[in-house]
DNA sequence: TGGCCACAGGATAGATACAACGCGTACGCA
DNA sequence: TGCGTACGCGTTGTATCTATCCTGTGGCCA
């Protein structure tokens, strides 16, 4: 048999498609999709291409205008200011929330951390974003609250797109990153909730600077 | 002319059709919704149904199971719970951020405020528990996050579901819902952030007492 | 009688065909 | 030359058709 693999629904792989497109920056903000091109250049029909802009549309990425098109949401400094603040509300009551932390949850971060640590070592950035990632959503979860929980990870997605370059070049970064998540994870352990708040809150907030002015 | 006006969009028509239908209970929690019915019921073809259910998905009030059909999610426990923490950290914040407050930000609550207590006199329940809603999301829209704003739409979306009958057939609780908004205006108009958060606790976590153990 | 397999029914997933709409452009007229 | 209108192209919106998949049912065999 030729290919045995069962390939993923063709809306999924538009979808994944074009968000990986906007998130690493292949298509431009302000840029216009329209659904014939990307149903040629995925191969698909334009059925599961609508399907894949709706949920994008409501993930925040794109915006659809009738019509029109797609359009590949520019980042604003609006939206950098209403992510940040978002993430800050929820990780910190998740942060909140997870004291007293069960040892399964200690130890999953303990885990990823170390995880987290090798990667970078080891010069894989990208993999060591996703432990990044990981690691924070797993306080979220622990909280227990689905609609946090899914909120979180597409704040994350959105995040994506403002300057991840930036978290990749300065190994400075990575290493202030790796503290922090090991400062986060003390507190945890001591069951001290607000310096678990405190830490989130300079480890997130942190970003708002960076980005602040570098709106591209 | 027959039908001068311009109908909506098909896919808006059956979006509202079937929200309507779930928020109040026409469509029971469990029941397993197909393209075709809805197709049928709508009368319209099956693409803009897809379309609609697909937002409907998103917003967590059914669940689309592949090659089977569209779910329309029982209420659970865990989901109020979720809501009713989500509610409880969106609009303390809120309400926390809306101090100081700025006069437009009052005027516009008095409004509201004046609006829902002639139309709870009148006897008119539904129209009061429009504003009502407006009064709640006026104050998260004034935090000018749109994340949050849309994020809280959805919220008290989902809480229609939980029990709005209760909230029409007491003019007690009706009464009291009243009061405490107006303790929520005089607690901004005061400044006191703290005050305000207070009954904005109160008042939300009110439900999630009533909710408990009347899953239906 | 119990379990397994084959088949049929119904549903979605995807492709394609058609209609309606909007926008830009170019032509014509004043 | 300037403005208004009409035409044409491109795009989305909707409908319909086909293929695929899941599920439940029925019969057959051990």
């Amino acid at each position: 048999m030729a290919t045995p693999v069962k390939q993923p629904p063709a809306a999924d792989r538009v979808y994944t498609h074009v968000k990986q497109g906007v998130l690493d920056r292949r298509y431009e903000g302000g840029a216009l999709l329209t659904e014939g091109e990307l149903a040629d250049a995925v191969g698909v029909s334009r059925t599961p291409v609508r399907e894949a802009l709706l949920r994008l549309e409501v993930e925040g990425l794109i915006r659809l205008y009738p019509k029109k098109g797609a359009l590949v949401l520019p980042v604003s400094a609006q939206e950098i200011a209403d992510v940040v603040e978002t993430r800050l509300l929820v990780e910190e009551h998740a942060a909140r929330k997870a004291v007293p932390a069960p040892p399964s949850l200690l130890e999953r971060l303990a885990e990823l951390l170390e995880k987290q640590k090798a990667q970078a070592a080891a010069g894989d950035f990208a993999a060591a974003a996703v432990s990044d990632r990981c690691f924070h959503a797993e306080i979220v979860r622990s909280g227990g609250n689905e609609i946090l929980s899914r909120l979180y990870d597409q704040l994350r997605d959105r995040q994506l797109r403002m300057g991840v370059a930036v978290m990749h070049s300065h190994p400075d970064r990575i290493a202030k990153t790796l503290a922090e998540h090991e400062e986060i994870l003390r507190a945890l352990s001591a069951g001290d909730a607000e310096a678990a708040v405190g830490v989130v809150h300079r480890h997130v907030s942190w970003f708002s600077h960076l980005a602040r002015g570098e709106v591209r």
